[in-house]
DNA sequence: TTATCCACCGCAAACATTTGCGGAAATGTT
DNA sequence: AACATTTCCGCAAATGTTTGCGGTGGATAA
């Protein structure tokens, strides 16, 4: 923590003289090979104690701190993960990604962030992109019609693991990180079930989308296989607005619905839109149940009940599953992350 | 875009042979130099025609791409902006990044983003982080009590520029974009005023924040210039959650407030809440006027009326700010984004 | 014929680091 | 004293790219 010999402090021209300290610099102030000193930073057993203090303290005066690219090229590992994602700007996606920085920070994995847009051309981009910069692995929700499976097949050959999360393709032989969702979709048809609805409006995503697809089918099943089964009518959106279109031209038929399920937080903002412009009761007129993130439901009154689905607990378990790649190729695996129900006043 | 020599296409050991394709591995497939395959791929004058074709269809089958650590060791740019926010989840925030990454891509750079999560410590260690990857350039928002001030000194002396945004520090030494704050907070001062209230609550945010301090007096200034002046008490809330509490307390007391001003989102979140478990309507028993990015107030019923401010539209011009630094030094700028009133129903 | 010039290309250093190998000195063993 | 071992360290190659500089061969001009 001291005592660096006085002579050698005089010697020396202090702070950044020719900017960044390198492991050269090092060496010739001290009079000794760059590899020694570079053994001696990481406390190579050959090198002696003697060594390794002086070659520290120096380091610690001139800030030295390895120059990451040269590291990079040397070792050909970035500590670097690419993060794909639709959009940022998104209840679910923004603390799916605030969970995966935080994990990966505490492995020392910083995050590369790109975004698709909805574009699948943008995502093919973001992909060579994450080639490019040479990331140690690739998180990637897909968008809608992405196309772009031989391209992380490639990615996968080449040794960089993808891990798909939340939108992720059919085929099985990728690692796969996803909410349960036949389990949430089962879970809220039984929930509704329960309240003897007539009609229920359905809102639901994507259609192209496996996720919708999936929820879709749970959701119907339980339903129908009921006896006193309510009518459902199934609307596919594809964002709020359409959600909120759709709402309003349901609520003002005259055989309106009295329950209406939304698959995804955007669905339900469109939706609550639509139900604020009536006089309609919830849930006296009209009840509301939500697959959600869980910050929305709870700003109305009275507050929705939901089916959690936790873009945070999903990015804590993806970055899990991306670890157990870096250590070593694994056979490919589909997680499921549980869903629970949270009880608002909206049933 | 095609015919590459037929004698070499059978002569080539076709994809991924040593995995990725290099420079040296081009150079001797076609027996020429490195440096001339170089220079070929980038168009230097010196090349024939001829043999820049042949260099780029080869390169072409061989799916060759620079290696950006090899690039950037070569060059020090990196082509990677840091980005460091105190938490990502968030709804400014999350709008800030995304602009950000949308129009940073444009200009053919890449984020690394990193949440220091109100916490110093880890500001710095985001930092260094960010000096670590040798970003060419950081944005940062600063947390409350931050005091990181050497090491983006340091930063910036070594040639890394660094743009403030949100939550800058006092010092004008530095490139700082932010919301007009007194313009805001004057904005939504004159427009209350119009409603000749008897009692405001204004919910502030962290008080050691300049951004706090800067919206405050210019919020007082403007009411305590007014004859007639409602009384204001002044509330600092450091979350959604003590927002929520100090606006039932309020509201419980018999001279309750008849308006309540939010100069967040989070704060505003909170009053809701807390409006919510009363049976006071909006506006007729209470009024309510917010600061806001513009997402939150439309949710309610009715809409709260809101001063906007822009995290898309501020990362947008912080990114154009980050751009002109790249190009050369330049003295440093504060810039302030004007902000607009959003009318809604709670007023 | 010789000087000049241009078009084209390769050499090698530089960037900062890691690492296999080998070597000198010091110490230990008969 | 001769040999073996250990301790400690340096050499040099390797990673992939960029770039200043120098060189070759051919054409044109003097």
């Amino acid at each position: 923590m001291f005592a660096v010999d006085k002579l050698l402090l005089y010697s020396i021209r202090l702070p950044a003289m020719g900017s960044p300290a390198t492991l050269k610099k090092i060496s010739t102030q001290l009079n000794i090979s760059i590899s020694t000193v570079s053994r001696a930073l990481k406390n190579h057993p050959d090198i002696s104690e003697n060594t390794k203090r002086k070659v520290k303290e120096l380091a610690l005066l001139m800030e030295y701190e390895p120059n990451a690219y040269a590291v990079n090229l040397r070792t050909n590992k970035s500590r670097v993960f690419g993060l794909i994602v639709p959009v940022i700007s998104n209840l679910f996606y923004d603390s799916f990604i605030a969970a995966v920085e935080e994990e990966a920070r505490k492995h020392g994995y910083s995050l590369i962030i790109l975004q698709s847009g909805d574009d699948p051309l943008q995502e093919a981009e973001n992909l060579k992109l994450c080639k490019l910069n040479r990331v140690d692995g690739v998180f990637i929700s897909l968008v809608a019609d992405s196309n772009s499976s031989m391209l992380y097949n490639k990615l996968k050959e080449s040794g960089t693991p993808v891990v798909f999360f939340d939108k992720v393709p059919e085929d099985d032989q990728f690692d796969r990180i996803c909410m349960a969702d036949e389990e949430a979709a089962t879970m809220a048809a039984n929930t509704i079930l329960k309240y003897k609805k007539k009609k229920i409006l359905a809102l639901m995503g994507n259609p192209e989308l496996s996720i919708t697809r999936r929820r879709m089918e749970a959701y119907l099943k339980v339903i129908h296989n009921d006896p006193g089964a309510p009518v459902v009518e199934i609307a596919y959106c594809l964002n709020s607005a359409e959600a909120k279109k759709t709402t309003a031209e349901a609520l003002s038929k005259k055989k309106r619905p009295d329950h209406i399920f939304c698959m995804s937080d955007e669905l339900l903002i469109g939706a609550m839109k639509s139900i604020q412009q009536t006089d309609l009761v919830i849930p006296a007129d009209i009840s509301v149940l939500a697959i959600s993130n869980g910050f929305i439901p709870g700003l109305f009154k009275p507050e929705i009940t939901y089916v959690e689905t936790s873009g945070f607990e999903l990015g804590k378990l993806s970055v899990k599953r991306m670890l157990e790649n870096m250590e070593g190729p694994t056979a490919s695996r589909s997680i499921l992350l549980p869903s629970r129900l949270v009880t608002g006043g909206s049933l």
